[in-house]
Formats: C-alpha cells, sequence, structure tokens
RNA sequence: CGGGAAGUGGCUCAAUUUGGUAGAGCACUUGGUUUGGGACCAAGGGGUUGCAGGUUCAAAUCCUGUCUUCCCGACCA
C-alpha cells in the first residue's frame, strides 16, 4: 500500500520532494525564513557523509581547521570578483550589543578570505608550503528562494581550501578534488555523476576555473554536487600571500577550495526515492538493518537479539524495533524512513525453519532457511544493493541523456523531457545566453578531451570548439 | 524581485460563499486485548483559527497591512 503521506512523485515531483523530506523526518522548516532544522534522521546522514569525506581527506594529507563566522567589510572586498559575485546575499551584523559597529561583519557566505588572511601571515617560505586546510561550518546566503537542503539561507558544507608553491601542485589538488567527489557520489551515494569544467560564465567568482560534479534526478533536472576551483594566483595577489621560494625570489602562492553541502541529502532523495519513501544506499544508511520481532514469542525475541549482535559486532549497523506498534506499522515507518534491509522474524519462520529479508530497493521479499551465516548473508544483501541502486540511478541518467545537433532538436528535448543534453558548443557566451532562453537550461559543465558529436554549434551552427552538457539546474 | 496558490490542535482537512465566537480523521495519553503490510475496545488531553490593525452588537468568516510556505519565472551550492 502507498504511503498516505507522501504525493506520488510522478504526480507532482517538488511536492513528492518535501513530502519525503517531512515522512522521513529529515528536516522541519522553523520560524526564520530559508532556515530548516536538521532533524535527527537528517543529520545523521550529514554525519556519515561527514565521517567517510573527512577520512577520504585526511588520507589525502589534508587537516581540519576552523575560521571565524564574520568576515569585516574591508577584508571581504580585497577580491573584487568575489564581493561581486557574493554582495547581492551575504547578510551583515551591524551592530554590537547596543553599539553600532564602526564596520560592518559579514556573515560567511564562503571562506576564502578568511583563509586568504591567515596563510598571508603564516606563509613565509616554499618549506611552509602546501598548506592543505579544510573545514566543516555553516554558511549563510541571503537566498529569496529556499527548499530544504536544496536551497536553504544558511547550510552546512565543508570547504577544503589549500595553498601549494607550484601552479602544477594546485592544478593536480583541484584535479584530484573533485575526483574525490566523483568517487563519493559513484561508490558511496550510488548517484552516477559526470565531471567537467564549468564555462567562464558558470564558474565559481573569484576563480580561474571551476571544476565540477553533476548529477541527474529523477525528474531530469541537474544537480550540482560539488565543486572543486582552481585560484591560480589571484587571491594570493589580492591578499598578499607571497613566499620565498629555493631560489630566494619572492613569489606569489597558487590556491585551491572544494566544497560539497547538505544538498548532498537532497540529491540523494531526488535520485533513489519513490513513494513509499526514502531510499538509501547501505554504504550512506546511518541505520543498515531494522530487525522485526513479529509477536512477543520468547525464542523470536532472543533471536532478534542475537542477530543483532552479531550484525554490530561486524561492523553492521542494525537495530531491532521492538516498539509496541503492529509488524505493518513498523514495515511502514522503516520504508519510509529508508531502512535498506528489514529482517522480519515470527514465530511462523521458527516453525518453517525460514527467515525473511525484504530489500527497501525493489521492496522484494527473500526467503532464506534459518541456518544462513546471518552475517555474511546480510553483508551480501547489502552489497547487491548498493551497487542495484547504482545500476538503477545509472539507468535512469543514460535514459535521459540525450544528443542535440541544433536548436530545435534542443528545444524538442527540453519541452518534452528534460535530462542531460549533450551538444557542441562554440565558445561563445552569446550562444549560451540564447539557450538559456529556453526553459532556463544552462551548460552544466564541458568534457575536455570527449570525442566532438558535430563540428557546428548547436546554435550558432559556426564551428564548434567544446562539447557540452546542458540541462536545466535546481 | 515579478506572477499564482495557501495558512484553522502535531498532521490532513471541514466550517468562510449567506459573520452568530470551532469540528472530523489520523497522531497523542491511560488501561486492556493484540501482532506476517499502516490493529481493536474503552476512557482522556490538546486549538479560539499565521501575525497586526480595522469594520460590526458579534469575525475563522468581510477589509487593509504584514509574515511564512508551496508552485512558475529572474539570481544562486
Amino acid at each position: 500500500m502507498k504511503n498516505k503521506m507522501i504525493t506520488s512523485r510522478d504526480e507532482d515531483f517538488a511536492k513528492w520532494y518535501t513530502d519525503i523530506v517531512r515522512a522521513a523526518h529529515l528536516a522541519d522548516y522553523s520560524s526564520v525564513k530559508g532556515c530548516i532544522v536538521i532533524e535527527p534522521n537528517g543529520y545523521a546522514i550529514w554525519e556519515k557523509m561527514q565521517e567517510i569525506l573527512d577520512k577520504k581527506f585526511k588520507e589525502l594529507g589534508h587537516i581540519n581547521c576552523q575560521m571565524p563566522l564574520l568576515i569585516p567589510e574591508s577584508l571581504l572586498k580585497k577580491e573584487g570578483e568575489l564581493v561581486e559575485g557574493f554582495a547581492p546575499e551575504v547578510a551583515w551584523v551591524t551592530e554590537g550589543g547596543e553599539k553600532k559597529l564602526e564596520e560592518r561583519l559579514c556573515i560567511r557566505p564562503t571562506s576564502e578570505t578568511m583563509f586568504s588572511d591567515y596563510y598571508s601571515t603564516h606563509v613565509k617560505s616554499y618549506r611552509d608550503l602546501p598548506l592543505l586546510y579544510n573545514q566543516w561550518c555553516n554558511v549563510l546566503r541571503w537566498e529569496k528562494e529556499t527548499r530544504p537542503f536544496l536551497r536553504s539561507r544558511e547550510f552546512l558544507w565543508q570547504e577544503g581550501h589549500t595553498i601549494h608553491a607550484t601552479e602544477e601542485e594546485a592544478i593536480k589538488e583541484t584535479n584530484q578534488m573533485v575526483e574525490v567527489y566523483r568517487w563519493f557520489h559513484n561508490e558511496i551515494l550510488a548517484i552516477p555523476s559526470i565531471c567537467g569544467k564549468k564555462t567562464e560564465k558558470e564558474k565559481f567568482a573569484g576563480a580561474e576555473y571551476t571544476l565540477t560534479n553533476e548529477a541527474l534526478m529523477y525528474n531530469g533536472v541537474a544537480l550540482q554536487a560539488g565543486t572543486s576551483h582552481y585560484f591560480g594566483q589571484k587571491f594570493s595577489k589580492a591578499y598578499d600571500i607571497k613566499f620565498t621560494n629555493q631560489d630566494n625570489q619572492e613569489e606569489y602562492a597558487y590556491q585551491t577550495s572544494w566544497g560539497t553541502t547538505t544538498r548532498m541529502i537532497g540529491g540523494l532523495i531526488m535520485v533513489h526515492s519513490d513513494d513509499y519513501g526514502l531510499v538509501l544506499p547501505p554504504k550512506i544508511a546511518p541505520k543498515q538493518v531494522v530487525i522485526i520481532p513479529i509477536g512477543n514469542d520468547e525464542e523470536v525475541i532472543n533471536l532478534t537479539k542475537k542477530y543483532k549482535e552479531l550484525l554490530n559486532e561486524n561492523n553492521i549497523t542494525a537495530y531491532i524495533d521492538d516498539s509496541n506498534k503492529s509488524p505493518g506499522f513498523k514495515f511502514a515507518e522503516a520504508e519510509v524512513n529508508g531502512i535498506p534491509l528489514r529482517i522480519e522474524i515470527g514465530k511462523r519462520d521458527l516453525e518453517q525453519g525460514k527467515i525473511t529479508f525484504t530489500r527497501r530497493d525493489t521492496r522484494e521479499k527473500i526467503q532464506s532457511e534459518i541456518e544462513i551465516d546471518i552475517v555474511s548473508y546480510v553483508r551480501d544483501l547489502l552489497e547487491i544493493i548498493q551497487k542495484d541502486m547504482y545500476e538503477k540511478a545509472k539507468e535512469r541518467r543514460d535514459s535521459l541523456t540525450f544528443e542535440a545537433h541544433n536548436l530545435k532538436e534542443m528545444e524538442k528535448i527540453l519541452n518534452t523531457q528534460p535530462g542531460f543534453i549533450h551538444a557542441m558548443w562554440c565558445g561563445n557566451k552569446e550562444c549560451e545566453e540564447k539557450i538559456k532562453e529556453i526553459k532556463g537550461c544552462k551548460s552544466r559543465c564541458v568534457l575536455e578531451n570527449a570525442k566532438p558529436i558535430d563540428d557546428k554549434c548547436v546554435c550558432c551552427g559556426k564551428k564548434a570548439k567544446e562539447l557540452v552538457v546542458w540541462g536545466i539546474q535546481y
């Protein structure tokens, strides 16, 4: 039976999305516009994301630190492009206690300025480099239209800020980190994504260039899921970050920054979930297995306890739902919450020497002999679920990936079923703007070194330079 | 920031047209019986209708303003 609280995904995708957020208790609205309460179920997913990414960052030599929340206006204004990019959406602190401040303070929308300011006094010699810093924090951007996880004024993220002695090393870092994001989406979130370079128009304010990881949602709308920026010497020149190189020459340092946000939770919902609720890939699910005893037969209860212990001892997160609710209710609840695997044990099973598993992704019931090795059985099943979820998402993505050779084709695709559109581009901003007039379709990323699919620009018909992925974005 | 819709116990909604001072289902609490796809019986608790004004003998209902949420555009993670 379909969940009563949830609107059908195919009927009204936007409503369905917020229904899932609410029904699975991921987040709730607060009395501050555009700021959500991330509820324990949602926060647990974020913690899991943090755990996995943080470990990866550290393996690659990064370390965490924490910059101030407030940025003096004068400091923010040192790098012109960044200010211009963020000015419309920064919030200001103008008073402290009862007194008006002499200089207003901006609540960080991003921390390039604070990191650069810090680096300017701490980088002296090539021996100090590189500094591979990251921080987990909240930022504030005064958005006009908001949506839980996808666009809220305050959101949680991770921002890595690194500084290097050479261009080559910084470029390598930029590439490496977008690859980490690609790995994280594909391997952990089971979201097939593509990486490429943002066009000049779409790149981060203040960056030399931006690499991006792009995912496609169930409804064919694209979501930027992680970006990695190469700054070259732009910030080091603006903030005067100089070091002495091996030849005793003063030189400006090279910087990068890269980030992912709680928006990924939104992506997770929009790629995998269904009309029954949230569906989480096992590798990111805070709770992987729920064990539901049916009836309160002592033998049944003991078996659930034994399974729980065995699984937990082997790093599989399992819990028993022994609440005083009907089995049907528990099934539905586990489903709404996206628990990847359910084990149902009742007297009937014991009598038949069977045990029942239910996969969340397919909702398929599997009966097995009770003598199985529960740990390896569950582990295998979770792996299969993870893999199948990726394949299913990839099939969906591929079925929504199109090719266009002229504007008419592009228009036709966007008007019937949006998705990723591969099309050649001449490199001119005018063409990008013209394409944007069709349902706000934007360039998602440039696929460098990709095999051309045509020699003419999809828009103007002149000589094409690059293969670009286009799409409507969140 | 433009265009549209909506705000009534925790949730979904009724009462608004034709003003007369709120009602249902679910959820919740207590006790009991149950338990293989959202259990049943009984007894309870909880709202003055987003907020602020105004009209009126009387406002959930009419008027004005404002806030919030959702959808569609412009802007952005």
